[in-house]
DNA sequence: TTAAGTGTATTATATCAAATAAAACACTTA
DNA sequence: TAAGTGTTTTATTTGATATAATACACTTAA
């Protein structure tokens, strides 16, 4: 597995990208997946810092770009908590959809694949969910 | 556009990712997209590296990779030469593909997407082919 | 034979983003 | 006041990428 979990968060950590923008993602999906209560706290920087062994200043920057996000709010002195706003959530996530959406097409055309190809391989897939 | 035609190829290189990786990529595309004839050659590594502004050494690093798919096959002396077998062309290409579907299906799964709303989300997409 | 054009290998250096480390600062709550 | 929050700053380390310069090995055609 070697899968760490913290709190509602489960953290699969590699060296194929920033650790920064895993963690990042991580936490994205699962507000995205309404995996976590809104409204609720994330672990503060040091904890999760210590927690998943990296700098606070890595966990720090993953924070900070999910409260420009507004997936997060901060509050001095009290902790980062995730938006009450299922309304901005689902925004992010339609958001992060159509972006997936937008890079699989490009790459299938890259490739010389039409549409009616790609939704045949699509169906394919198996989709355990 | 900033984009350099060079013979058959047109890159487009720059920053997001590595140089070689781009060069490979451009490169590996165009030969699934059948937009080279099989068995041809392709420029010299000192040939390309100056077009592109590049290290020869970077390009060499791309033309290698492309070599241990047996997209193109070396001989010293002579120049790299694109595959002359279609059938190892279709299978890289299907392999991509292969990629492509899986990595997107992940994505998708990730936000809490099922099947049926990926594939609407894909019909919505206007694909220019 | 030779010269020019191929790929290949080596060694050194430069560059840059990412990550770490340590410390201090600012705010909130109990 | 103390403990727990986020924030900022400065310095340093690390590793992949890219460049540079040079030499070597092979093929082809003049």
């Amino acid at each position: 597995m070697d899968s760490i979990q913290v709190g509602n968060f489960k953290f699969q950590l590699d060296l194929s990208k920033p650790l920064y923008e895993q963690v990042l993602q991580h936490i994205r999906q699962a507000i995205a997946r309404g995996d976590v209560l809104l409204g609720t706290k994330l672990p503060s920087v040091r904890d999760l810092a210590q927690q998943l062994k990296l700098n606070p200043n890595t966990v720090m920057r993953a924070y900070q770009e999910l409260d420009r996000d507004h997936l997060t709010e901060t509050r001095r002195g009290q902790g980062t908590f995730i938006t009450s706003d299922s309304e901005t959530v689902e925004q992010v996530k339609k958001a992060l959809a159509r972006e997936a959406v937008i890079a699989f097409v490009s790459s299938m055309k890259n490739l010389g694949i039409n549409r009616s190809t790609t939704e045949s391989l699509l169906k394919e897939v198996t989709w355990h969910e």
